[in-house]
DNA sequence: TCGAAGTCCGAATGATTGTTCGGTAAAGTG
DNA sequence: CACTTTACCGAACAATCATTCGGACTTCGA
């Protein structure tokens, strides 16, 4: 039941092996929905045993928390990276969503996943890392954007910020002809008049 | 299971009934999930045991299909008449973000059930008519959008228009400081620059 | 007022499914 | 090579839950 090998050797492997269920989870959920799919669907569509996964997580829950988290993590990390940058606002801010605007894409599914599944952000002690990650990601948005169009209500304009971007995971196809970059460019420039 | 009486005094009161459950289903489905939450706790929130349920639908997708309908209809009904009463292109793009975001508004709860299934419209005979409402829905503001925004690519703003305001229903609270109205006319800003 | 139609009850049912667990094979370690 | 840890299997279990159904009560229409 979820036991991290001691021995290095093996350590290495699960760790890979962890990850790649977990983007496979994020797959599945992601077409047939969270609760449609059942573990045995889960586990196939990996070929495993339904035994196999609780090798790797004690339950569906915990799966569906490490979707987040595979989501949110790098995703803060980069953009706390990008902001210390320290070029000028616009710049800044230009890096940012087109960071933000790639991961959404490179991580379409997980997206799906965290969207569908938003009721259950609202409460629970379980998800309390995944909201804070989320908290701390708008915040960094919404200063990034205050900076960079000092003048106006920035609010609204974050609201939609967000709504679009999150938004993409829902319409981009990889064979389109809109790159993640011209993208994020273009969300920029509408948000800055 | 899901008869409309003959009488004509009663299929006014059934008819009142059945929109009063689809409500009420929207609410719960909303705040705990579609799958998470059980017949028995949906009956118990209005008061009704679980066999009652079954007399306005002849099961839960049934229950969800109607949440779907109950949002899209009226909307693309209105969205018609709007464009039909042809004022000048952007007034009209003005009046079709207003009634959209006052529809998304008044219907939180339908929006947020609709997005966190939308994985089930994907495919299914089922839900055919609801990807068909959408479709049109959006081939209404492409046009509305496209003709008051003749330069540019339209594209990407029209799907930055439908992320914020689908966005809109995850964070829209009663009490807060915009209107709707100014919701509205903040995004129509933004997107005719 | 009478019979038919409608409304709702709520326990029982049948199917589904998350999780467990005893066992087997493989791989690392000394 | 022993032997311990790891990886995985897959049938069985226990719990949950959508749906059914026979009946009790109410309302309508004539």
């Amino acid at each position: 039941m979820s036991v991290r090998p001691t021995r290095p050797a093996l350590r290495e492997r699960y760790d890979r092996r962890q990850e790649r269920v977990i983007s496979q989870a994020a797959k599945v959920f992601a077409k047939r929905g969270y609760d449609q799919t059942t573990m045995q669907e889960l586990a196939a569509s990996m070929d495993l045993a339904t035994g196999a996964l609780y090798h790797y997580f004690s339950g569906k829950e915990e799966l569906l928390t490490a979707i987040c988290d595979q989501l949110m993590e790098p995703l803060l990390e980069q953009a706390t990276e990008v902001l210390r940058a320290g070029q000028d606002p616009e710049a800044q801010l230009r890096a940012l969503v087109r960071l933000w605007v790639c991961h959404v894409v490179e991580h379409r599914d997980h997206m799906l996943v965290f969207q569908q599944e938003r009721h259950l952000l609202e409460s629970g002690e379980r998800w309390r890392k995944v909201r804070a990650s989320r908290k701390a990601f708008e915040r960094l948005a919404a200063e990034a954007l205050e900076r960079a169009r000092p003048r106006g209500d920035g609010h609204l304009a974050l609201l939609a910020l967000l709504g679009m971007v999150n938004h993409t995971a829902q319409w981009y196809r990889p064979r389109g002809e809109l790159t993640p970059e011209a993208i994020a460019d273009g969300y920029v420039d509408l948000v800055l008049g």
